[in-house]
DNA sequence: TATATATAATAAGCGTGCTTACTATTCAAG
DNA sequence: CTTGAATAGTAAGCACGCTTATTATATATA
């Protein structure tokens, strides 16, 4: 087990985000997008017009993380909150024009940052890699516990 | 490329590394060390008297943070700082025995995190997976740049 | 209708990372 | 010895996650 480096499991993991992170906001740095923008950017323009407590839920943060992220996304004037006419609670949130114009660009800046990452990975280590991380994810989302037994449920999880 | 999921593999990072933190967090909760400590503790483990400009070099992470991270777990008692009669600007980190005590529990249950992510994953994937992640972290770490051409410059980097 | 519960968003405050700027100390050069 | 550069650590303030608590609004029930 130990000789496998599974031991180094979470080092590598913690080391593979950082990084990442740090390289893509290297290279939209000059945008101004994070890539915590970046991301919830990526529900808004799927869906426009979505409340924050849907963005919640897609991005598996907290509502007030989504409020604080928000407010900095409408002050940068990629997003505008909009009220919901039927429920006076609810506030929509928008893509703006300016949002619009990036999403191409910061997409394949995306994939360059993913292509350099991968650089020396076969097509086939690529696909086993992306498959473990998914098995990774569903293992460690449902109900918490899990245990080392079956985790038979492993419905909606690709996007 | 894309049918592989490649694009994806920002997001799942970020999501593994989310969950592997919040669920290693969940258990390690009653000692009250975070990962981020129990990554310092490790380092400190392995080398009891350690400068904090060699531990940010050692976590790459940055000086200050190193600085109020070692500033809450000298409060949680798990680390003491002394000073180098040597060089007075140095200050050297040693862990407490209530760090010693905790080590090989809080091993042992990160090791149980690491399997439950894995549960499900062969062997031969399991390496795959670890060797991927290896090769990210070279390709990302080294001089920046990078770019799609070569990267030779893959030194140390085996831990 | 009146009250109780649930939901959407936010406020306050903390942990962990960052950048920039500062102090204290060491070391190299003159 | 004195000046100046380099190094170790810290301070202040920001981004993005969290927990806990609060406000406003909707909805269900007595």
């Amino acid at each position: 087990m130990v000789s496998d480096g599974i031991d180094r499991l979470g080092f590598l993991i913690h080391d593979v985000q950082r990084l990442m992170r740090k390289r893509f906001e290297a290279r939209a740095s000059g945008l101004g997008l994070s890539s915590a923008q970046w991301r919830l950017l990526v529900r808004v323009a799927k869906e426009a017009g979505v409340a924050q407590a849907r963005l919640a839920e897609l991005l598996e943060i907290e509502p007030i993380s989504v409020s604080r992220l928000v407010d900095r996304m409408e002050e940068g004037g990629w997003i505008e909150r909009r009220s919901d006419a039927t429920d006076r609670r609810v506030r929509m949130i928008f893509p703006t024009e300016k949002a619009n114009a990036a999403y191409a660009d910061v997409k394949s800046l995306a994939g360059e940052v993913y292509e350099e990452s991968l650089s020396g990975v076969s097509p086939e280590d690529r696909r086993v890699l992306i498959r473990a991380l998914d098995v990774i994810v569903r293992n460690l989302t449902d109900g918490e516990a899990s245990s080392l037994e079956k985790i038979k449920s492993a419905e909606g999880a690709a996007a």
